[in-house]
DNA sequence: TTGAAAGCGCTAACAG
DNA sequence: CTGTTAGCGCTTTCAA
């Protein structure tokens, strides 16, 4: 590797010192009262010797790093791919490298990703959390780190937090299945179920159907581990067979998994909405190409996405954070032919 | 924030050395023969303090950040998504981090991008690259970079690359048209078309069906813009239903862009493949729900990722690398009712 | 078996 | 207007 070039080279090959060239590449030259012919020097050879300054040692130096952590459970996953891209451009737009982490759920996972980050001085931190509670995160609320918590939520939080109304849109959701003339619901979560997400969107959808007087028997949830979502919607689908009771509509708590649904349902030749409606909380592009169409509740990525990066700059530029900001952004429900029985 | 606490601040605490701190922490304390009791207090008080090295620091010093960056075009694009997700996972498995970017297919974007990585020390680069050659990429190869190529490689490149049998692939799909009867084709070409992946697959699918005596008019390959996906393929649609050409095929040379002639087929209410043919490079999970579901060239994403994670390693520990070695991996035609015209 | 000290490249007081 | 200097936290040679 040609030796790199650094600030003391450039110094001593104009005969000035270090400081001289700290300052003119850092704009504080004028402020610092450097005559323009000097700058106009440095400036030129910095260009001349292609001087490019070491990100670390400034970082080390300054205790900034220019870089944010992204942990998500899955960046394949359709939708914080979506996030991640949205991030990593206002990132980019704003002088910020992007350091991204999947967990696969996995809490343990999560938290050495977490510490690794730490460990590298990242600057901040927006996270889609799968943790239990707010204990761990308040510890890194409480040790000063920047963090915005996205998708999941947690109640005590002291971070700020960006997630949608998730019961709301269960709750239309339930509505809707009901209006379409649905008894039998089957509900597919992803595990861990503690996550708010989850929970919100599990509750919403319940107490909607409860209230309208229809039963909802435990067996009906089935909560889906992240790396079998093959296996378990396939066991579920048979034990219904099996046991003579097909639900007359599913709703998938997810993307990944409400795919899957389709693809299995498709497979055994079970028509989709009539003999079982479907639909998904997360939309995806494709659900728009399947055949039927599959509904879902589609959720603001671009406001998520800014929102959540706004409150982090925030936090990085005052230490100073009162009260921590919880946004919850609305969601859609987009009704398409997977879950209408009725011609309306 | 709470004071963080130093290597040196251990070695206080127990009247130690930093060295001797130093040593211990990595492993290095036997080969230096550190007695087993100052290691064990070591230890013990490392735990005790809840240190955590630097990571900056350790870099700085070091040279070595135990960060890779990888830079493809766009990280929602659901096929590099599923390889960053599993050079992720390689890369955290050896200690890693990993950063990403997203160049929109964007040179000079790329470029920047290279060189904010580069600045921050970081110790090997993935990249699938939109350069019109090899010169760039052979800069940093001199400059001693370690840098391993995806999905497109150059002529001339003096680095490792790893990329799929696009030609092969082409012709398979160009055979498999012919084959359903087809004789009017459309192609759909992601810009820039300098790309060895886009150029291979041009030349492998335009070679076969004009070897086999059809004609290929050059408006019968669209060029679509990164960001103009939708548009240019409706204007294109639009354009052979005019001219009262419409063509009985069209191959889409990336997922997104073979999407896109999904939807907007179905909105036209074309029947596929009765009246069009469609079929895809790269497949994606969901071609599988689509109705129909849709052909395409699948590539192997595992090998993929792990090759050029292998061939990037190899070049971080040995600094001396002989010939640069260019792997093309094999590709799959998955024939699905789209572009099957007779039941076979 | 352990310690002292230099130095990675940079920034920021402080001095002139 | 510009230079000197100290030091960020860590590793590593050399010395003891």
């Amino acid at each position: 590797m040609a030796k790199k070039i650094s600030l003391a080279d450039v110094a001593a090959s104009l005969g000035l010192s270090k400081t001289v060239v700290s300052m003119v590449k850092n704009g504080k030259a004028d402020s610092y009262g450097i005559s323009k012919e000097t700058q106009r020097r440095v400036l030129e050879r910095i260009d001349e010797m292609n001087y490019r300054p070491n990100a670390l040692a400034q970082g080390f130096r300054t205790g900034k790093t220019h870089t944010l952590g992204l942990i998500v459970s899955d960046i394949s996953n359709g939708f914080y791919s979506r996030i991640a891209r949205k991030l990593e451009d206002l990132a980019w737009q704003n002088g910020y490298n992007m350091v991204i982490c999947s967990t696969d759920e996995q809490v343990e996972k999560e938290q050495k990703q977490i510490e690794f980050l730490l460990d590298r001085q990242i600057d901040g931190l927006i996270i889609s959390s799968s943790q239990a509670d707010c204990n761990y995160a308040n510890k890194l609320m409480d040790a000063g780190v920047p963090i915005v918590f996205i998708d999941r939520t947690f109640p005590g939080l002291k971070s700020p937090s960006v997630s949608v109304n998730n019961e709301e849109g269960a709750r239309l959701v339930a509505l809707h299945l009901m209006d379409q003339g649905c008894t039998d619901f089957l509900v597919f979560a992803n595990s861990p179920v503690h996550m708010s997400s989850m929970d919100q969107r599990i509750r919403g959808f319940t107490n909607t159907i409860l209230e309208a007087g229809f039963c909802f028997p435990p067996n009906r949830l089935v909560v889906v581990p992240f790396s079998q979502v093959e296996e378990t919607v396939r066991n579920s689908l048979n034990d219904c067979w099996q046991s003579g009771r097909m639900p007359d509509a599913i709703f998938g708590l997810n993307n990944v998994i409400t795919a899957e649904v389709m693809n299995q349902l498709k497979n055994r030749s079970i028509s989709i909405p009539e003999e079982i409606a479907v639909i998904s909380f997360d939309d995806m592009a494709f659900f728009n190409l399947t055949q039927p169409s599959v509904s879902a509740v589609g959720q603001p990525i671009k406001q998520i996405s800014e929102t959540a990066f706004q409150l982090l700059i925030q936090q990085m530029n005052k230490h100073s954070t009162g009260e921590a900001v919880h946004v919850q952004l609305p969601v859609t429900l987009i009704a398409r032919e997977s879950s209408l029985k009725k011609s309306s």
